[in-house]
DNA sequence: CCATTAACTGGTC
DNA sequence: GACCAGTTAATGG
């Protein structure tokens, strides 16, 4: 989701900066905003019993979260820990609900986002639930490619360490490193340096 | 530069 | 594949 600044301004929208590694809301916390990312990385996390993270996902410039909280009274399910310098838009949820009575348009939109992102999280899912760690790596590759503009072929840049990689999909680095030596001999992905392109 | 972080290798279970 | 240990390469102040 992505929201013109000047309309969430309008309705209370404050911007935040925040470090890297700062904590943004935690698991547990009650929902109170949406939150918007102007610039910089953030991740959406949870730890097992065993104190392993698992990323649900990593959000760029652009990019909304927080969002699909807004219209039940849950708490947070995840942590979420900006990676790096970042800045956000924060809105109130009360304020986001009269933003979205007020301009009908954003409300469709809205509705639009919402429903790819339970199309392409019920496809990561199916790939997660695979054992072959190549299918876990691609099922990401597409989720992450979905965002992506571009339609070549092995021309979109997966922006993520080998570690975050292990986070996302539940492997350990290890893992992902041999298995990524393994698609670039498929011919699946291609490699610049350490960038993986898909 | 040096220190930190990420990528890689090899071996055991 | 996970887990552990140790090495090398890249990054950034």
């Amino acid at each position: 989701m992505n929201i013109d600044q000047a309309i969430l301004h309008e309705f209370g929208g404050e911007n935040i900066r925040y470090i890297r590694k700062e904590t943004i809301f935690k698991e547990g916390d009650h929902s109170l905003y949406y939150f918007q990312i102007l610039s910089g990385k953030v991740k959406l996390n949870t730890f097992n019993e065993n104190g392993k993270e698992f990323i649900q996902n990593i959000l760029g410039k652009n990019q909304s979260f927080g969002d699909p909280l807004l219209f039940i009274d849950r708490l947070y399910p995840t942590n979420a820990v900006s990676l790096e310098t970042t800045e956000v838009i924060r809105m109130p949820k009360n304020n986001f609900l009269l933003m979205l009575e007020k301009h009908p348009d954003i409300s469709l939109e809205m509705n639009a986002c919402l429903s790819q992102r339970l199309y392409y999280n019920s496809l990561m899912v199916r790939n997660m639930a695979s054992q072959d760690p190549i299918h876990r790596l691609q099922g990401l590759m597409d989720y992450l490619k979905s965002y992506y503009d571009g339609d070549c072929q092995q021309c979109f840049p997966v922006e993520l360490t080998r570690q975050q990689i292990a986070d996302l999909t539940g492997l350990r680095v290890e893992t992902v490193i041999r298995t990524v030596k393994k698609m670039v001999n498929n011919n699946t992905i291609k490699l610049d340096g350490r960038r993986i392109f898909y």
